[in-house]
DNA sequence: TCAAAAGTGTTAGATTTACACCCATGA
DNA sequence: TCATGGGTGTAAATCTAACACTTTTGA
């Protein structure tokens, strides 16, 4: 005689099957990295809830019961930046038994990109979320720093082989602003005319006519990633 | 006078924070990969349960209420092989919301090496499970063969920078073994004088007294993975 | 006029790839 | 004696890494 772990009215006619076994909490944590000021930054905030209330923390949000793991992220995403069609991947799951010290919670990381100066200053005040240097984070709530860790390892590989590092610059760039980018996902310095030599090969990194004349006096030729020439031959190695 | 965190046997006494989020049932899959006749191998079986019962299947199993992930898949895959301290890794998450036919039911996939011959032969029937040539694996049930594909994607990645191909083979083994098992699990042919090669820059890679007369007349010499040799200098590159 | 960032090629060294023959043995 | 798999080295090509000076211009 035992009902067990049946919630709300939507899915009673499909409980049949696992009945027997409990079910957990399911949560996504979003990674968001952004570049800025020559670093690499990742947007967190201020926990709003219990456990925890007040914790530096990744955003997150719980999994609907008829949504799909990837849906929720994507809409956990929105909800944040305003932003659709963001660049997002899944780092992994985590779930040991203790990581959230109020409940077992189960929690799936995703890492997304973007471009700061797309997000709205206003809506990320109201958020009460901060972009922090990823070599200045604070202790955050639970496992997210591990989370983080995780994530930027996975963007750095990533990076190497798939062109979308542009996705966390202004549609045009200069190839120093690339360098500083690469320099600061690898962690590494990369030697200038090694770097640029790389990016004069790559035919849909493309030269237009603007000029940046803020970063220096000169004045420094501004690139654009042309994605329809790149799917012509989508070959990528940095 | 909450009593918080007390976990025992029923959690009633946690589930006070995300009451109003719904659960949802998650599972572990295994990936099971093993190294026979020249070929990369996948462990597969008949469904037991319903939905889906009969159909071919990778195993699999459901997250208890205080287990951490990892700890299931361990206990997963211990139950099925009878073996501890399997090489295992996570590949993701994976949560369309249609995905299991039944029901709403999250699974996180983990794939895991061992070697068939240290498999018995009896467990393997009883669990009614098959060996079979991952190029010529069956539909499988729900999104499983979309997982033993990003399972070997990631087995192939993980196998240039660390030596965990050695999982695969018994504890001795000849240099030609161990060529067609990296070409198995890379899906191409490898020039024998070049891997050999590197095999010898490698030290934790030990010719052993022994020879092997069963593969050919001549007889091959047998090799073994040294782990302590290989923890001095963990440099690994194939 | 000078400080600051942009831009530009060459060379040595390291790594990778291609390639062919002799050996030992059991059938 | 021959068929089978074991075992070995070299050279060309490619890729990677190191390195320094000239240009432009706003302050």
């Amino acid at each position: 005689m035992t009902e067990v772990n049946c919630r709300s009215t939507l899915n009673v006619q499909r409980s049949t099957y696992y009945r027997e076994h409990d079910k957990v909490w399911l949560s996504v944590d979003v990674i968001i990295f952004g570049f800025d000021q020559g670093k690499l930054k990742v947007l967190i905030g201020r926990r709003q809830m219990d456990p925890g209330r007040g914790d530096w923390s990744l955003y997150g949000g719980f999994v609907a019961p008829n949504e799909g793991i990837n849906e929720c992220a994507a809409r956990t995403l929105q909800e944040l930046t305003g932003l659709k069609n963001l660049f997002m991947r899944q780092v992994g799951a985590f779930g040991a038994p203790d990581r959230d010290p109020g409940e077992r919670v189960v929690s799936i990381a995703y890492y997304a990109l973007i471009n700061v100066h797309d997000y709205d200053e206003r809506l990320r005040q109201e958020h009460g979320l901060e972009w922090v240097d990823i070599n200045q984070l604070p202790p955050l709530y639970s496992d997210h720093n591990e989370m983080v860790r995780q994530a930027w390892r996975r963007m750095q590989l990533k990076m190497r082989t798939e062109p979308i590092g542009f996705r966390l610059l202004p549609n045009l760039f200069t190839l120093t602003q690339l360098q500083r980018l690469y320099e600061a996902v690898s962690g590494s310095e990369i030697d200038k005319r090694n770097f640029r030599k790389r990016i004069k090969e790559m035919d849909f990194i493309e030269k237009t006519e603007f000029i940046d004349k803020l970063s220096s006096k000169r004045g420094a030729a501004l690139y654009r990633f042309n994605d329809s020439v790149y799917k012509e031959d989508p070959t990528f190695k940095l």
